[in-house]
DNA sequence: TGGCAAATGTGAGGATTACTCACATTTTGT
DNA sequence: ACAAAATGTGAGTAATCCTCACATTTGCCA
């Protein structure tokens, strides 16, 4: 998951490489978290991390993958997240209400994390980040399949219910986007909604 | 709708001129189509469009208004559509099997539509755009929250029902997206999925 | 019709910014 | 201590959006 070959176009074997690319992403964090990804350009970047920009290309072979790398820390978090709260759920409502838990979860930590926010808004949105997400979809969707086939006894049409999982994991992603750009009240309202949604929706899979 | 302020440098008042802005817009939408509008250079569609850049420019302040000019194109379109199909439904089930019906028109225009898929999917995701598809939800999601309120007699929470409208419509467009992007079997058990539970929904909010 | 002002057209060039590369410095292994 | 490998540097390149000073065309009126 870390250490990417893509991502990286060099492999830093040295502690102090090591550390300066630490700091670089906790500088882009900071740059983008300020005035979005678009904004943030990589001569101001590379200064503001007393780094030269060779240095930052050393490490990055372009813009895409510095966002990319801090994606794909918090991918790792939620992913970390999701698998935690469904490995050993083992009927309807438990899965229901770990569901619900997780939303919550996840609403917090957007409200709190402008940067997630920026990234997966998408103000600096390329292919790679949509595909990105797309696969974190898939992941989330799977561990959501597993789940539901478990309860039902691994019994009912796998590729239905992994297309229905995809849906919620994906339209997931947008009602959070959704959420946290209309005022708190409104947001409330929304993540309720669709907590109920997939509450039915889930109902509706773990029926046999 | 057409002929915002904002979105043309000059109101082309010749004949002659109002033919180049449809001829570039034309030109526009085969670009995007064939490369992306990522991949759309204003040098390029400057010179296909038989027009120099100084001219392409007098039209459009930027490059995002010539995309923005298109996705408006469609999202009067796609509004109009909703528009007629809500008009004049009193029932519950009227109502569940108009939205299935336009989920469908909806499923097969972004199919059919290159363009459409590139701009909403964000090749080219600048704020603009971002606002322009809240807006669309927005005005989508109120002609919904207006059809339910009738159907209720005008009894109930409109502010909730609209936030539930507004996760509906937005939650679509993503449903859309995710649709188009993977293989159409898959897709169509999507569309399915979210019709489902979007049904479920509009049921729930139309019981009083 | 001729002539002038307003509208429209033009493309070389300015400005920004992601990214490269030839060379300098530091670290590691022996 | 020395060479080789790893890492650091920033002026310069390339790509591209967009401007502006000037040229051409159109509409209008005597």
């Amino acid at each position: 998951m870390s250490e990417n070959a893509k991502k990286m176009r060099k492999a830093p074997t040295q502690k102090r490489s090591r550390e300066r690319v630490e700091n670089i992403l906790k500088v882009a964090c900071e740059l983008i978290a300020a005035q979005g990804s678009d904004a943030m350009k990589m001569g101001e970047l590379a200064q503001k991390a007393g780094v030269s920009i060779g240095s930052l290309y050393q490490y990055f072979p372009d813009k895409a993958s510095v966002i990319h790398a801090l994606a794909d820390r918090y991918n790792d978090e939620s992913r970390h997240c999701i698998e935690d709260a469904l490995a050993d759920v083992s009927s309807k409502d438990e899965l229901v209400r770990a569901f619900d838990q997780l939303i919550d979860t996840y609403y917090e930590l957007f409200l709190a994390e402008p940067v997630i926010c920026d990234i997966w808004t998408g103000t600096q949105a390329d292919k790679t980040l949509r595909d990105m997400e797309m696969e974190v979809s898939r992941a989330n969707a799977a561990m959501l399949t597993k789940a539901i086939l478990r309860i039902r006894g691994n019994d009912g049409d796998a590729s239905t219910i992994a297309a229905r999982c995809l849906l919620i994991m994906y339209s997931g992603e947008a009602t959070m986007r959704l959420a946290i750009s209309v005022p708190s009240k409104e947001g409330r309202e929304i993540v309720a909604s669709y907590k109920r949604m997939v509450g039915r929706e889930i109902t509706d899979m773990t029926r046999v």
